[in-house]
DNA sequence: GTATGTGAATCTCTTCACAGCA
DNA sequence: TGCTGTGAAGAGATTCACATAC
């Protein structure tokens, strides 16, 4: 049964729920429960099931769930049902990186164009897509992108977050070390891998 | 007043707290309000006040927080006071790309050996650290090292996770996506940018 | 018998609102 | 007066436990 509100949390493992699910279809699981997707993706029964109950009920009682089934449900709630175009604003070290990055493409992503201010990357092929000059970024809108990979340095950042937002930009995965003030129609997912690193030594033992 | 248990979500936003107040400070701030960092960082004032609240009193009523006090204080609970070495293993794309990224000095920590299985690689250095052959990662527990940054792919994550551990490592960041089992004394942050990636359509209006 | 779907209970985290203190 | 520090209230997320359906 819909709910009036989903959990936040309950949005962000769902990409584990789908992951988990087309592994193990991969390994000829064609039926699941969810105690065996719980075991292999590290989470508990009730969670998942408590998590599916948001949006409708998937599983037939007594059995589990039907695994490309459920994959498919998944996939349409999270919208990955359709491919989704992205553009790369920042071809450093870590732009090219993400550029070669494989692992966009179980959920449907795929990389069309790339953007860098550096006149001597400008042109330059990565993976099939040629860097192009950050000032023709308007081109991304003719090309319906709608979600964007932002990698550039913290300075730059809000500058080519609006530029972004201005070519009709809806979602942009952040890997600078700083908030974006964005529209708030516009979804901000930020990466942080400093910050992650910064509470590791919180939970060690001793020294 | 210190209280029996932190809220993990307390510990997530420190960092965030500990940067804001060094961005601030090398601003020439002296001296900070709850307000002035929520502001900066993108917060509420109540929040940070009780954040702080679980490890004691860092401020002054009426006047604020002294800000290289607060540094040292949040610092101190990082147990980011004292430098960290760390290790790299894994030095494809995104491997490279955390070699050479300096935003994680900012927090004390250093990259102090990197190791690699392709032979290709082994023996070149990056940001003057020479590769070295996996097969002598035995030799970080003589250099102390403590945390870990794991790069490798999934197949190899477990594997790599498991040895790095044989020899002495507490913590790790991990980039693989993939849960990694190990002992409950040792702490595995994280980060999964496809699965961040994932959720992005979810939150952005129609197609 | 077996595993789902879900209200209720529990636990955790956030916000409020104000006492306490410079 | 002004801002911190903190119990209490409120909101949110997880777990429990069982009715429900195959």
């Amino acid at each position: 049964m819909r709910h009036y509100r989903i959990p936040d949390e309950t949005v962000k493992r769902l990409p584990v729920y789908l992951r988990g699910a087309v592994l193990l279809l991969k390994d000829g699981k064609k039926s699941l429960s969810s105690g065996e997707l719980a075991g292999f993706i590290g989470a508990s029964p009730a969670q998942i099931r408590k998590d599916f109950s948001y949006f409708g009920a998937f599983g037939t009682r007594g059995v589990g769930y039907d695994t490309p089934k459920l994959i498919k449900q998944i996939s349409k709630i999270l919208k990955l049902n359709k491919r989704h175009k992205a553009v790369l604003v920042g071809i450093g070290n870590l732009g090219t990186a993400i550029m070669v990055y494989t692992g966009f493409s179980i959920y449907g992503f795929s990389i069309e164009a790339a953007f860098d201010n550096d006149a001597k990357k400008i042109g330059k092929k990565i993976n099939g897509i040629t860097i192009e000059d950050i000032a023709k970024l308007r081109t991304i809108r003719a090309k319906k992108i709608q979600i964007a990979i932002l990698a550039v340095t913290s300075g730059q950042a809000q500058r080519v977050a609006e530029s972004l937002v201005n070519n009709g930009i809806k979602g942009i995965l952040n890997f600078s070390p700083c908030r974006l003030e964005v529209p708030k129609n516009i979804k901000v997912i930020s990466i942080d891998i400093a910050l992650d690193m910064a509470r590791l030594p919180y939970y060690m033992p001793k020294t």
